[in-house]
RNA sequence: GGGGUCGUAGUUCAGCUGGUUAGAACGCUGGCCUGUCACGCCAGAGGUCGCGAGUUCGAGUCUCGUCGGCCCCGCCA
C-alpha cells in the first residue's frame, strides 16, 4: 500500500466528489480491456466504481492494468470525473463518474474464483461453502450479513434502553436430562467427566433474576446434537432474555416494541402491534399446527359430527373411536386433475394420512366425488354450509386421530397454497401462540415431559389439575410466529418452590434426580427467588425471514452441512491418540470395524 | 433410523430406446480493439461423466453397492 491512504469506499464516489483525488482500494469486479482503453469495476464492501485506466492520463497504470484479473486486490489512486454524455451508468450509484486511474497498486493477486461472483446464479452449495470466503464477497450475502449485524445493533439499543443487562453465561456447562442431545466436552483435569454445551442458558437467566439482576439478555449460540434442517443448525444464536417481576403481557409488550423497532430500523418497515394471538388449541384446530402460517386462508373445519352419522364407514369408526374429521375448503380449485390428486394422496400418505378423500362442487352445486354416494343431500348441504363451499371448489378430508389429521391437513393447506402462490410474498405476519399444554405424553417412554421445558409456569387456574388430569393444565408459555416458523418462545417461569417439585412429580422425574440435575435451581428458588419469565429468540429464522431467503445457512457467516461438517475448516476431524490420550479417553472402533 | 432428489469441463447445464471423437453457455488463456459497463471480434486450452463392482461385443446412459450435496419424516424440552 506504500504511503496510500484510503479516501473513500467505492459507493460513496458521487457528483460531489467531482475533481478532486481519491484513493480506493478494492477487488477487481470486472475488467473491460479495450486495448487502449481499459475500465475495471472496483468493489468493495459498499459498492462499485468506474475505474478509467487511459495512457493519457498515466501511461504506467494503463500498461500495468492489463495484467489486472478477477479478484485481484487493489488500490487506485485518481481524479474523480463526470463520464461523458450518454456514457452514464443508471443501473449503479455511482454510475454518473468514474475514476481516472493515476497510480495503480497491485495490492494481491487472485487465483481465479471456482464461481463467478457477479450474478445471482445458483452455484452449488457445496462449492459455495467450500471457498465460503468467496461467497461471501458476493452482494447478497455480504447484505445478508450486514442485516444481521443491523438487527443485533438494534436489539442491544432498544433492550439497553430498556433497562437490560447483557451478561454472557458459560459455554462450558453441564449435560442436563430432558431436550435435546448434548455436545460434550471432556474435562482433562477431572478424568471421565465431561461438560456439555449450552442447548440455551436457561437455568444461568433464572438464577441470574434470582441473583437481583431484574433485567437480562444476551445474543448467544446455543447448541444441539440434533439433526439438521433448512431452519436447524447444531449451534444456533439466538435473543436469549428474561425480566423480573413480570407477567405474560408484559414481556409481549415489550417484544412487540422490540421487533417494531427491528423492522422499522432495518428495513424501514412498519409492523404495528398488538400481533394477533392465538391460543394453541385454536391455533391446532383451525390451521393443524401450533405454528400456523397467517398469510392465507384455508382453514381446517370440524365436520366429525356430521361424518359420525353419514353412510361412510372409515368416517363412522373415526368419530365414534375419539379421532376427528375434518375438511379444507380449497376455493376455486376444482380444477385439480386427477394427477394432481394422486400427486396430492400420495402426500398425505407420506404424513401418515391412510388416503385423502376429496369433493369437487359441480356447476349445480352436486357432488363429483368417490364418496358422493356416502352423504345424504342434507348431509352434503350441512358440510356445504361449514365450509361456506360453492361451485369450482374442491374439499380435502382427513379422519384419523386428531394428531394426524392436524398434522396431514396442516401441511395439506401449505401445499395448496404453495401450488396456486396463495401466500404474499413481502408480507410479514406475527401471531403469538398462547396457552400451551405444559405437558405432553410420551408414547416411548410411557410418561409425560414438557412440552417447553420443565420450568415454565402452569397456569394458576389449572393447577389443581396437575395430579388427576395432567395433560389438560395449560402452561404460561407464548411463542411468537412469524409466516409459519417459530421465531421466539418463553413462558413465565416457576419461581416457587412448591410449584417446580409439583411439576417435577408430574414428570415423573424422582426427587433425587431433580436433586441431582437441577439442584442448584431447586436451592436457588428457596432464597427469594422473584416471579419472572422470558423469552429466546431464533437469531437465524428471524434474519433469515427479513431477508427473505428459505435457509439460515444464508444467512449464517459459516454454516455446516446436513451431515453437521463445516466443508471449509472440514470439522469435525480426527484428533491424535496423544491428544485423547489426554482426556483419559479411549476410542473404541467397533462400530467401523463390525 | 427412514423417504425423496441430485452428482457430466472451473461454473450452470444438455446428452434420446446403451453405439464408437461427450456437447452448449459463461468463465479461463492468447491476439486485436480509446467509451465499455453481461464490452466486442478472432483463435485456443480445458473431462477418471462422484467412486467401486456387475450386466453387455459395447456403459455418462442399465443393476447393485458406496461417498457426498439438498429437501422432508422421526428427532429438535
Amino acid at each position: 500500500m506504500g504511503e496510500l491512504r484510503r479516501t473513500h469506499d467505492c459507493y460513496s464516489i458521487t457528483e460531489e466528489s467531482l475533481e478532486s483525488e481519491v484513493t480506493l482500494m478494492g477487488w477487481v469486479h470486472r475488467r473491460r480491456d479495450h486495448g487502449g482503453l481499459i475500465f475495471v469495476d472496483l468493489r468493495d464492501r459498499e459498492g462499485i466504481t468506474q475505474v478509467v485506466f487511459a495512457p493519457e492520463v498515466n501511461k504506467e497504470a494503463h500498461e500495468k492494468a492489463h495484467s489486472l484479473r478477477s479478484e485481484y486486490v487493489i488500490a487506485v489512486r485518481g481524479k474523480v470525473r463526470r463520464r461523458p454524455e450518454g456514457m452514464e451508468n443508471p443501473k449503479i450509484k455511482t454510475g454518473m463518474v468514474e475514476v481516472a486511474c493515476n497510480e495503480l497498486r497491485i495490492l494481491n493477486t487472485s487465483k481465479t474464483p471456482p464461481f463467478p461472483l457477479d450474478e445471482e446464479k445458483d452455484v452449488s452449495e457445496n462449492v459455495r461453502l467450500k471457498y465460503r470466503y468467496i461467497d461471501l464477497r458476493r452482494p447478497v450475502m455480504l447484505e445478508n450479513l450486514k442485516l444481521r449485524h443491523r438487527v443485533c445493533q438494534e436489539m442491544r439499543n432498544y433492550l439497553s434502553a430498556k433497562g437490560f443487562f447483557e451478561i454472557e453465561t458459560p459455554m462450558l456447562t453441564r449435560s442436563t436430562p430432558e431436550g435435546a442431545r448434548d455436545y460434550l466436552v471432556p474435562s482433562r483435569v477431572n478424568p471421565g467427566k465431561f461438560y456439555a454445551l449450552p442447548q440455551s442458558p436457561q437455568l444461568y437467566k433464572q438464577i441470574l433474576m434470582i441473583a437481583g439482576m431484574e433485567r437480562y439478555f444476551q445474543i448467544v449460540r446455543c447448541f444441539r446434537d440434533e439433526d439438521l434442517r433448512a431452519d436447524r443448525q447444531p449451534e444456533f444464536t439466538q435473543l436469549d432474555m428474561e425480566m423480573s417481576f413480570v407477567k405474560e403481557e408484559d414481556v409481549i409488550e415489550l417484544i412487540e416494541g422490540l421487533i417494531q423497532a427491528i423492522f422499522s430500523k432495518t428495513l424501514n418497515l412498519d409492523v404495528r402491534p398488538p400481533f394477533k394471538r392465538l391460543t394453541y388449541r385454536e391455533a391446532m384446530e383451525r390451521f393443524g399446527t401450533d405454528r400456523p402460517d397467517m398469510r392465507f386462508g384455508l382453514e381446517l373445519v370440524d365436520i366429525t359430527d356430521v361424518a359420525s352419522k353419514c353412510g361412510l364407514k372409515v368416517f363412522n369408526t373415526v368419530a365414534s373411536t375419539g379421532g376427528v374429521v375434518k375438511a379444507i375448503n380449497a376455493k376455486g380449485m376444482a380444477d385439480l386433475s386427477r394427477k394432481d390428486l394422486d400427486v396430492l394422496t400420495e402426500f398425505a400418505q407420506s404424513l401418515g394420512a391412510k388416503g385423502l378423500a376429496w369433493v369437487k362442487i359441480k356447476e349445480d352445486g352436486a357432488w363429483q366425488s368417490p364418496i358422493a354416494k356416502f352423504f345424504s343431500e342434507d348431509e352434503q348441504r350441512a358440510i356445504m354450509d361449514k365450509l361456506s363451499a360453492a361451485s369450482g371448489d374442491i374439499l380435502f378430508f382427513g379422519a384419523d386421530k386428531r394428531e394426524t389429521v392436524f398434522k396431514v391437513l396442516g401441511e395439506l393447506r401449505l401445499e395448496l397454497a404453495r401450488r396456486r402462490n396463495l401466500i404474499p410474498e413481502d408480507t410479514f405476519d406475527f401471531v403469538w401462540i398462547t396457552e400451551f399444554p405444559l405437558l405432553e405424553y410420551d408414547e416411548d417412554e410411557g410418561r409425560f415431559k414438557a412440552l417447553h421445558h420443565p420450568f415454565t409456569a402452569p397456569m394458576t387456574e389449572d393447577l389443581g389439575l396437575l395430579d388427576e388430569n395432567p395433560a389438560a393444565v395449560r402452561s404460561r408459555a407464548y411463542d411468537l410466529v412469524l409466516n409459519g416458523v417459530e421465531i421466539g418462545g418463553g413462558s413465565i417461569r416457576i419461581h416457587q418452590q412448591n410449584v417446580q417439585k409439583k411439576v417435577f412429580g408430574a414428570l415423573n422425574i424422582p426427587e433425587e434426580e431433580a436433586q441431582e440435575k437441577f439442584g442448584f435451581l431447586l436451592e436457588a428458588l428457596t432464597y427469594g427467588a422473584p416471579p419472572h419469565g422470558g423469552i429466546a429468540f431464533g437469531l437465524d429464522r428471524l434474519v433469515m425471514l427479513m431477508a427473505g431467503r428459505d435457509t439460515i445457512r444464508d444467512v449464517i457467516a459459516f454454516p455446516k452441512t446436513q451431515k453437521a461438517q463445516c466443508l471449509m475448516a472440514r470439522a469435525p476431524a480426527e484428533v491424535s491418540m496423544a491428544q485423547l490420550a489426554e482426556l483419559y479417553l479411549k476410542p473404541d472402533w467397533k462400530k467401523d470395524q463390525q
